[in-house]
DNA sequence: TAGCGTGTGCTACATTTGTAGCGCCGGTGC
DNA sequence: GCACCGGCGCTACAAATGTAGCACACGCTA
């Protein structure tokens, strides 16, 4: 879904992903590349059409939002990268993130070891 | 860097990663939605001016191939994955991960538990 | 009330994308 | 030699995208 985005565009998606939701003129500062504001509310205009962010009226302005839950958008752009870089290989692709990673969370390991487990005994299942 | 392509051409691309070399028609015929030849060929083209395929020659005709080397690529969208959608943590990224593989494969996992051993190593050093 | 600053919408326009068609060239079969 | 491919490059063009400017409304403040 997001994959058919223009770069632009994309790249304000991805900043209401990462930011939860946000005024037109936050996106417009958060932006790497300086853009000028009307060029961004040019820019969600087009992605309200499209359906893909929604706004909400709020005291400070417009408060833009992603239509799709993080929860979906995360696993389709997981899946996208898995698909496209390891060959529809989930497990090494986490692998991959493993090795990236410099600074780890030691809850987030055992969290994931209990994944791992888990996914052993469901192996065993079979 | 493949962000800031327009969503046709960055298929193609994610094509050739996929694939490693294609032939422009191989291409086409590969493409989702169809589309025609020379179409494709002029996509192939654009990429290459912006640098992003390089193409060589073979018997069958060009062969094209991403300039980028996978491993690069392949960091590159796993961190763009991770920031914009795990706010930076890699680790929750690889659990999501494991989280929506239904299918785990036995070597991956033992491969993934090393790692996980290893970073706690490291971990255990600071 | 007049004058600002902010947040918006609308319109316009240059550039980039998406897509096709035409014509060329190096094999192949006759 | 000649007609018939398949693969290729070039040109053209419509649609989409990237970017600005202008004008308007609302809330402040002098």
């Amino acid at each position: 879904m997001l994959n058919r985005l223009p770069p632009k565009e994309r790249q304000i998606v991805d900043l209401l992903y990462a930011q939860g939701e946000m005024t037109a003129s936050e996106v417009t500062d958060a932006l790497p590349q300086p853009l000028s504001g009307s060029a961004v509310r040019t820019m969600l205009k087009r992605l309200e059409d499209k359906g893909v962010v929604r706004r909400a009226d709020s005291e400070r302005g417009f408060l833009y939002s992603p239509t799709v839950s993080d929860q979906t958008a995360r696993k389709s752009a997981l899946s996208d990268v898995v698909r496209v870089f390891f060959n529809g290989s989930a497990t090494s692709a986490a692998s991959a993130l493993l090795g990236m990673s410099d600074k780890l969370d030691t809850n987030e390991l055992d969290e994931l070891e209990q994944m791992i487990a888990r996914a052993r005994r469901e192996q065993g299942e079979r």
